[in-house]
DNA sequence: TATTAATACATGTATATACAGCTAAAAAAT
DNA sequence: ATTTTTTAGCTGTATATACATGTATTAATA
């Protein structure tokens, strides 16, 4: 569907304009699929990105701060969306006997093999909703990380 | 900045995989500066999506359900937007005198008043903050189009 | 016409974002 | 060594998303 159908509205400033609202759009239109993908599995989105970024050190843990500069959002709430998982038994928090500030996150092993699972399902919605060659998608990637030059 | 630094990581399925993130990624970034902009006058950017919507039609009023159909996230709660719009006297509800179901809002004066303010400083954001050029940013909402050929 | 179905919006709940403030612990400074 | 500053994570509040349900009104049907 053209931006255009999906917003009704015709009358954009620019193409840079365009660009800006299309990239939000898309985006929305992403993490619905995905979102709704998950569903089935009562994972959000950010849980299931929580997850994701713990198996990267698994079976060592984690603490918030490192999964929170690796979450897509920043401003993720990463102590909250702990609170959810461990509710569900998927991590386990211990504190840190280095710096008793810090709280250690680990995948239990039913987090582990959710993850197994979901991870599947979540890489065959990529590559079956998204209708880019490899070749068009490394050009999208360029154009993204030039569109954001102007990054604080 | 590269997306491999922004959410530290490297692996990636493939090229399509990481374009995905990259949306989401520039998304958050474009709504967090959008957001930033918008901060000194008390509107989020999805309060003032929907002025810009009401504006499109200003001085008649539109029904919730069309402007629902034209914001950007189609699962926007419009009636608890406009409530804070309403409380801050920058947007009328009224009931319709054709099917009383139908609420109708229209911009007030102030509402008017603050747009033409935020639209320019916005307008400015957007064309500060893209770094491509008009002819990068057709192509990549051709890619971004292509992108969500399997939309439902 | 009376009943049923559909529509428009409001409202409730769980989760998340955005951001400020709090507490405890560690690091730095005096 | 004591005080101050910084850091890490938790908690609170306002707003938003995602989705389900409720209520009034209109449209459709028997």
């Amino acid at each position: 569907m053209k931006l255009e159908q999906a917003i009704q509205s015709t009358n954009f400033k620019n193409e840079t304009h365009k660009a800006g609202l299309n990239i939000l759009y898309t985006a929305w239109w992403l993490k619905t699929s995905f979102s709704q993908a998950l569903k089935e599995y009562g994972l959000t989105h950010e849980q299931y990105n929580v997850l994701r970024i713990l198996k990267g050190k698994h079976p060592t843990h984690m603490c918030v701060r490192d999964i929170a500069c690796r979450m897509i959002e920043k401003s993720s709430n990463v102590p909250r969306i702990v609170d959810r998982l461990e509710i569900k038994k998927l991590v386990k928090r211990s504190v840190s006997s280095f710096d008793k500030r810090e709280t250690l996150i680990q995948l239990t092993s039913a987090g582990l093999l959710l993850l197994k699972v979901t991870t599947k399902k979540a890489d065959e919605l990529f590559d079956y909703q998204l209708c880019v060659t490899d070749e068009e998608a490394l050009l999208l990637n360029e154009l993204l990380e030039k569109i954001r030059l102007k990054e604080a």
